[in-house]
DNA sequence: TGCAAATTTGGTAGCGCTACCATCTCTGTT
DNA sequence: AACAGAGATGGTAGCGCTACCAAATTTGCA
């Protein structure tokens, strides 16, 4: 005679518990559970009846173990602070909380290595998508995105060679766009100020510097910049930096609006005067720009839209029907306002 | 004669894949991972080669599944864009990556019944340790929390009846510390603005009220608040609010520093002097407080301390040394600047 | 030297669930 | 009436790992 062990967890119900307790198979509750529709109402019923009465909550492991497949969608950004990432995962979590996904948060700390440490960790988990930010990922992660066997959604940025699929808009064009009202606002002397510069910042830099050299207006003393990361006192210190290097500059375009909150505060302090003497761009369009005395002009990004949207597409995948458009641009907007109205 | 089937999990390599090449049992390979001291330094060399050389990852699944305990870390926090709880949530973060332990993050959406659905939710996968913010929990919560059979961290304030343990402050005498600063400054119009006044919101403004009344100057008409998500422009808005129903005010204990902002920037719209003719003190101390003009008063909180400690406590709890403290008060620091300077 | 105790290794039997296949109804069709 | 096909239900055999116990080996000590 077998006598069943005691349970090592600890007696939480079992879907055998169920299935005794409802007088049927197993297997009828797993399937009642999660294919609702190939169940017979009245079995339905029953069982729903025996799993409240229970408690019962299915065990996320075994189920993992047993399907090959977790349900979780493992998560990479660079910051969990960051205001911009924060506000991707939001949306991703939003569109997730009504799913049985549930999140696995990695922070890459913007690094390639660690990125590929986790995207390897994740790996071992099946997890069903994947959800990176960025598209500058290094061969060796890229490879582990290629050979994870879930989709994958890049986000953040577009570019021309998904992994998979693709979220985002045009960092360069963000930046160029932000760049252009500032020369046509009349300024000439516009400077770059930027910190971190990870990928997504080099290209709004490059942005700045199309605009420019079209315009016929760049020069390098301009562009001040530091792999610091970014904060509001940064912004200050950068902005009196280039203000010494070039004290002719009458406009600045911010690597985003931290940034551009310093080089609005310090400009306060100085008595510099915005936006007659200096116009300031930013770059996200944080809620407290528009706020901002006078109020600061940005570029609007779709932050938490890119969350929802790439959960959207990585469910659609999974599904079995991969969406056609592989690489969505869900565009920025410029939103002029006093600190560049000159 | 038994043919294994095909691999359900698509050809990743197993412990007995490692077993195999090393020359050892599968259970030796699973001890020279977990505890290595249990194994001869020979063997553990040439598991190890294996390991590397297949590329093995364990499969924390079946780990968990087996050992009846998975290697995560349940965290609930109300908000994931609140740079305050992001704050916590990176001390975690940071405190966890150089641990085996994962993070199974929840977001509460400030709702009891979320909280409970979230901690149901969790249970089902016997994390090591749960780490909550607040002390509010419903009732139901309180016994999920209880009967989790795992340490228990509060966090983010301090009470008289932890679950298990608590680290954190107290908001009361925070918001008491914050009003006495500007009674003592000389303001006594001092209105309270609050947006959320989820729990800690509401112990803030009591030790605002407190402070109000031993110093006589209490009215309950300098007291503005809303159960409105709080942001930059909701504290403008608010503070044109309190200033119309009180035109005497000279001076307001904010909520959070988002708040204060707002009001800071409609003191400049409005040609207000700050501090001569309103004080204004928030909560929190971000980096930007210290960068405003005027620089502005606040009271700076241990948030991502509290996040590296919560985590050390429940690691040593895991370990078997409890902390015989178990309640741990972080305290805050009166952070006094150039708005409250009169 | 002999034997108990400690150390190292391995086998077996699940953990709780689902994939796969088999069985057993019910239709509906000829 | 006979039978194919669809739909509903269940049994069996793992998923990859570890708890538990047993066996083999070494060590310590009287």
């Amino acid at each position: 005679m077998i006598k069943p062990r005691s349970r090592r967890g600890g007696g939480r119900p079992t879907i055998s518990d169920v299935a005794r307790k409802a007088g049927v198979g197993a297997i009828t509750v797993s399937r009642a559970l999660r294919e609702p529709e190939r169940v017979s109402e009245e079995l339905r019923r029953q069982i729903q009846a025996a799993v409240d009465e229970l408690g019962y909550v299915p065990d996320p492991n075994a189920r993992a173990l047993a399907s090959a497949r977790a349900e979780v969608f493992g998560v990479l950004v660079p910051s969990l602070t960051n205001n911009v990432f924060a506000e991707v995962v939001r949306g991703i979590y939003d569109s997730l909380s009504a799913s049985p996904f549930r999140i696995q948060l990695g922070n890459t700390h913007y690094s390639g290595l660690e990125e590929e440490r986790l995207l390897q960790l994740f790996g071992s988990q099946r997890p069903a998508a994947l959800i990176v930010a960025g598209i500058d990922q290094t061969p060796a992660s890229r490879k582990l995105l290629e050979s994870a066997g879930c989709p994958v959604v890049q986000v953040m940025e577009t570019g021309p060679d998904p992994v998979d699929m693709m979220v985002g808009f045009s960092h360069l064009d963000g930046g160029r766009t932000a760049t252009e009202h500032l020369i046509e606002a009349g300024y000439r002397r516009i400077g770059f100020i930027g910190a971190r510069m990870d990928p997504r910042s080099q290209r709004r830099l490059a942005g700045y510097r199309a605009a420019m050299e079209a315009a016929g207006l760049f020069d390098p003393r301009l562009v001040t910049t530091t792999p610091v990361p970014s904060s509001v006192s940064l912004g200050r210190e950068m902005f009196r930096d280039a203000l010494a290097k070039v004290p002719t500059l009458d406009g600045v375009f911010c690597n985003n609006d931290d940034i551009a909150l310093g080089v609005l505060f310090e400009c306060h302090r100085a008595s510099i005067a915005v936006p007659k003497t200096i116009g300031i761009v930013g770059f996200n369009d944080l809620d407290m720009m528009q706020v901002a005395f006078p109020s600061i002009t940005s570029i609007r990004t779709p932050r938490y839209e890119i969350g929802r949207r790439a959960v959207a597409m990585a469910l659609a995948a999974i599904a079995g029907n991969r969406p056609e458009q592989r690489i969505v641009d869900l565009g920025f907007e410029l939103k002029r306002r006093e600190s560049t109205a000159r």
